[in-house]
DNA sequence: ATAAATTTAGTACAAGTGTCCTATTTTTTT
DNA sequence: AAAAAAATAGGACACTTGTACTAAATTTAT
């Protein structure tokens, strides 16, 4: 089988972004290292930015993707443990886009907008994970107002900011930052959970080592 | 009084910063708001990263002088938010620094390494704030082990993200911004205060009418 | 097979950037 | 007042980037 140019462009691409950031990488930089012209490749994308907006549509769509997967109303604890990392490790694949998201966002309106039904449609996925939590007496009925709405804020924000975190307090890279991050996410809940809550907790990390052994933070925290 | 060459540039470019990127300012965009020559302001800085530095080191000293001030030990809740209040003025005053982070880190190495120090003193500060009101019968004890770890660590990461949050969902500007956000950012504490210690907030609340009002999320959340 | 469409290479151009250098002018020091 | 230092203007240079264009090669359709 042969891969189109204009995947091999994207995959290039992709993987140069990731490693150089978004302003290092140009048209000529990739059609470089695939050995073609760079006049073939505004064949394919105009500029830098099409390419980029291109990897964020594709972004999207595997999102999109994971939320109709999992669409089963009642997971219980471990499986909403393993959606997190599903959806951590998508947005790892593409991490250039949230580490220079303010600076592509200035540079391509739409992809502005179009982010932030994607934050929508999460805010709302979390919202009914923990409302179903709740009605299963895993997670206490909110005992202060607006816990819960703040509580989901407060997600939504590390969930935007734990790449840009990992890259300033880690030199590592791949799985276990995703793994250490999903971690890091779920544990906002655990304040919450109810005995029963806490016991699969616990168990589900018993089932998973690798959910054990993780990360810590080094020098810095 | 006559302002110095020196401080007019850091003066101008931090504005250009702030509201243009910092990928879209130059020396020369500056040398030309100023009406100076760019030879003129290379003489001041070598280049843009120069500038950025030194402001960098401005945005220090000012948290730096904030932490100082505030070492009393013993606070109660409405001044921990004002001093919340006041720290995020400041990372507000240089928000292309948070906006930017990592791109200009990638350029600028010293700056990383100097930032996790930064990093690590607001986290001391917060850990004692928590043992402070802990002590004070506000706060709960920790009810599962390493709870105050993770609110520790998550209420890092909001500090981290809020600027760039903002920058995505509001069209606002200024003030209104740095009160949502540092309301945000105590309301992490609200789910493991005690009695007293809510009664507490809510009189702080009762006192600051501003803090009340506040911004709402728009159609986004 | 032949015409049409797609894909590719190669190159030229204008704009912007950081860097460097020289020549004045202004300020400070002696 | 003379000498030294600091500040400013102006511009040349090399480099990168996105853009645009032409011509050749390849694939696809008829």
């Amino acid at each position: 089988m042969n891969m189109k140019t204009k995947d091999k462009i994207l995959e290039v691409a992709l993987r140069q972004f990731n490693e150089l950031g978004a302003d290092q990488v140009s048209i000529r930089t990739i059609a470089n290292e695939l050995q073609i012209s760079a006049g073939n490749l505004c064949y394919h994308f105009k500029n830098t930015d099409a390419i980029i907006f291109q990897l964020y549509l594709n972004l999207a769509e595997e999102m999109g993707k994971m939320v109709e997967v999992v669409q089963h109303p009642d997971t219980d604890i471990a499986q909403m443990i393993e959606e997190t990392e599903l959806t951590f490790s998508i947005m790892y694949k593409y991490r250039f886009l949230m580490l220079d998201f303010i600076a592509i966002t200035r540079r391509i309106s739409e992809l502005r907008e179009h982010f932030r039904q994607i934050i929508r449609l999460r805010q709302q996925q979390l919202r009914e994970g923990i409302e179903n939590l709740v009605s299963k007496g895993l997670m206490h009925k909110e005992w202060a107002p607006d816990m819960y709405n703040h509580l989901v804020l407060h997600s939504m924000m590390v969930a935007d900011a734990w790449i840009p975190n990992a890259e300033v307090h880690f030199d590592e890279k791949g799985e276990p930052i995703v793994r250490f991050y999903s971690q890091m996410m779920f544990s906002m809940l655990v304040p919450f959970l109810t005995e029963s809550g806490l016991a699969q907790y616990h168990k589900a990390l018993e089932d998973r080592p690798e959910w054990q052994a993780g990360l810590r933070f080094g020098a810095s925290f």
